[in-house]
DNA sequence: CTTGACTCTGGAATGCATTCAAGGGTTGAT
DNA sequence: ATCAACCCTTGAATGCATTCCAGAGTCAAG
């Protein structure tokens, strides 16, 4: 150990124990520049002080919000540098939530669609005897058109 | 040309056009195993009968619905063989509509928290003099929790 | 001094539909 | 014969967060 001011200080292991991700993801995150470049020990292991925990958890709740891990470097970088990135922040949530609620809208249409889709097949397959041919696929149609940009886990997506 | 029976037929550029999918797509396609092998020409161009252009409409009405090429290769091979896997296709719909509405809960729960956080992050931003940092990040808090399976692209995972 | 639990690195794999790339034939019209 | 416009194949890239791998060093306890 070579670190010796006051508070606690973590190693990849144990950051990523206290904020429920693998050591993996940390050190990703390092390379990423999601989190700022560890200083290390003798021996070359990486000392994280105890704020890097809420630094993790923080990115982890943006990812959640849609936010990228580039956004999100390019972002914490430059609140590093002494930047105020505010504006880009909320800038970057708003369009998330647009994203949002486009991926809601899209969803809503595709499940009336495959609602109905449903129905219908019920009644092919009643009026089917076992093992015959209903068709079901081949019985789709043309309804639901394709969403200007398709949703994709909580629309994570660069929007810029 | 060796093909000589009565109705039309494509090759993979004409197929794909007609289509709406780039021909790069159908060779996939034929990869995959979602369209049957196709027949060749003397030199080796794909040969497509007209139906085949029904079929690759129905795969992209499927895709929409959230299958997976993997499961429609699954399917379509089974009728191919002779089979009526419509229990199978119906089952396999069946989980897509609940997939479907597990996403819009979820996407509605972060909707409705990135909601929160906007109107929080205006006050904060009003307050602080230009230049100023403002935390935005750091004051999200751990409201959204991780969605059990979350979503993707119309929820086109492997269900089984 | 060995064992088990930890850490390091760089690169590759995952899932999934689609696209692209390189190197090379075929066809029909000029 | 030459040119544009097709087509072929195999394999790799895309996006994106995460995970896994192999080969190798470190450390405290027994």
């Amino acid at each position: 150990m070579v670190q010796s001011s006051g508070s606690k200080t973590l190693r990849s292991g144990a950051l990523a124990k206290s904020a429920g991700v693998s050591s993996d993801t940390i050190r990703h995150y390092e390379r990423i520049g999601v989190l700022p470049r560890a200083s290390r020990t003798d021996s070359g292991y990486r000392v994280y002080p105890a704020s890097a925990l809420e630094r993790v958890l923080v990115v982890q709740r943006a990812l959640r919000i849609g936010f990228t891990l580039a956004e999100l470097s390019e972002v914490l970088k430059a609140r590093d540098a002494g930047g105020a990135p505010c504006r880009r922040v909320y800038q970057l949530a708003q369009d998330k939530l647009k994203g949002i609620e486009a991926d809601i809208e899209a969803l809503k249409r595709t499940r009336r669609y495959v609602k109905k889709v449903l129905c219908d097949w019920e009644q092919r397959i009643e009026s089917a005897s076992s093992g015959e041919k209903s068709h079901l696929l081949y019985s789709l149609t043309d309804v639901v058109r394709k969403a200007g940009t398709p949703p994709n886990q909580f629309r994570r997506k660069k929007l810029t």
